[in-house]
DNA sequence: ACCTTGTATCGACGGATGTCGATACAAGGG
DNA sequence: CCCTTGTATCGACATCCGTCGATACAAGGT
């Protein structure tokens, strides 16, 4: 399974440098399908914009059309893929972003060598 | 559905930065959801590796345990995300991935803040 | 102790998704 | 033309996934 520490700018060789592995493309796409639903996307930039970058999970049931459980659902799923960290702080849960993990999957995606030409000109 | 051009190194707002609307949520889940799946995941940085940037059908069929229609199916989903290109060349049909469209997920991830330190990293 | 509030787990259900074989469509060669 | 090769579509099936209500667990106040 591939670390999800060391995010930094080059840390991973982006993925369309090399064939992705059998296993690493797995472990990949268990962690894109953490973030393959709308509710997911929201809980995470809903937290990471939070002053302090943690929200407590109260704070993250308003702004949803669905139910708690679902609510505590999805945030598990987020954290199971190690995209969130959770820590219990009395009565209330709060829930941060772990940035190593959402730049590692930035820095896996980057496409170097053009960033906005149309494809297929003349190469 | 959010545009998918232009893509540069800070063209989009990374999702940590304000909270997702609903619309821009469910657009960029029915993205995320195209790299959710292995197949499609060692697809695209198969195409990507090629020589040329590009790969014809039959050298994608090889590789892989599935038959020739999940992987046409694979192509498709990956195709209407956006995230490739193909074109039919004679009795073949090319694919090639849509650098803008991976380097504008990558940006959305980034999470500021806590990176490699770039030079003169004030925080 | 009890009750209240916050959060997680459970079981169930409907819809989405990955896979296949069969088959249709596209292009070129005999 | 027909046949061969390459690719896409179709229909069917099993599994996965998001959602809910009910309920269990956690912590603090009275």
């Amino acid at each position: 399974m591939l670390p999800v520490f060391p995010a930094a700018d080059g840390c991973c060789t982006p993925m369309a440098r090399e064939p992705l592995g059998e296993a690493d493309a797995a472990a990949l796409a268990r962690t894109f399908k953490a973030l393959a639903d709308p509710v997911r996307l929201r809980l995470l930039s809903l937290i990471a914009s939070f002053e302090g970058g943690q929200a407590c999970v109260c704070d993250l049931t308003g702004p949803f059309d669905v139910s708690q459980p679902t609510i505590s659902h999805h945030l598990k799923v987020l954290r199971e893929a190690g995209l969130v960290g959770s820590e219990r702080r009395g009565t209330w849960v709060y829930y941060w972003v772990v940035p190593a993990a959402m730049n590692r999957l930035a820095s896996l995606l980057q496409v170097p060598g053009q960033v906005s030409a149309p494809p297929g000109s003349g190469t």
